[in-house]
DNA sequence: ATAGAGTCCGTACCCCACTACGGAGTCAAG
DNA sequence: CTTGACTCCGTAGTGGGGTACGGACTCTAT
């Protein structure tokens, strides 16, 4: 059992962090034996770098909250729609994140051998396919 | 050639938001044709749309501007040191992302098979492999 | 020649995700 | 039984990434 500056530290957070995710419903305060002080378990040090883990990978807390959710179980009609939702978003990520990988590796690639100016073809890499608007 | 709000429109932003990377140096401010208005070309659509997708997979406008320069090409020391580093960072997400992603589709066939609550390991998809501190 | 839409530029404001601060309470060590 | 570190809680301030606004200018179309 954690005390609120132990779990940020084993967080790597602020113990503020920790406060404020309590407020917008990311973590349970725990019942506050009557004028004391609230202990925490390991379970919510993993919960915390999950969501600094969704952050890096570009979700909202909102949206990390949603995922949260899904782990805590929820009923499936509901779960599924919203785990499908996300896995589109992961997926999408993932498409994007595979193509500046391995642009970036090219690059590395290339600088090895050469020893001028080299460039990436970064920008090219993320471009939606425009099967869409022909405006 | 276009305005800054047909560049703005095409790239599926607000011309502020156009203004803005200008100032943040993330785009170039064209010439202006003495006391009048500036050109854009599909290039910087390309960029901003590139700007865009580097957000959404949780890079910073800095980090997103330092992927830029990649791009733009420099010299290749400097530029292999910064490739190098953004790979890591890529893998790394990629690596959270394709965890995130095997937890979710789990969730989603088991909800297709079961009618109650579910839920999903997507915390522990995420935690750290604590190989390092033992305390 | 003038109206209306768009541009330019500076400044101010907004939301999100924290982070800091301050006063009151708690708790263990000396 | 006091001191010092910590907790609790509310409220205020910060930095990143925009967004809004307003006045002067410019560029078509009529």
């Amino acid at each position: 059992m954690l005390t609120i500056s132990r779990l940020a530290r084993e967080a790597g957070v602020n113990v503020e962090t920790i406060r404020y995710y309590q407020r917008r419903g990311l973590l349970a305060e725990p019942v506050k034996p009557l004028g004391g002080i609230r202990h925490y378990s390991h379970a919510d040090v993993s919960r915390v770098l999950f969501i600094k883990a969704a952050q890096r990978i570009g979700f909202t807390l909102d949206e990390t909250a949603q995922l949260l959710n899904l782990d805590d179980g929820m009923h499936c009609q509901e779960a599924r729609a919203i785990a499908e939702h996300k896995l589109e978003m992961v997926r999408e990520k993932l498409a994007d994140l595979q193509r500046i990988e391995a642009a970036l590796s090219q690059l590395v690639g290339r600088c090895e051998a050469s020893r001028g100016k080299v460039s990436c073809p970064l920008i090219d890499s993320l471009q939606p396919t425009r099967d869409d608007e022909s405006a």
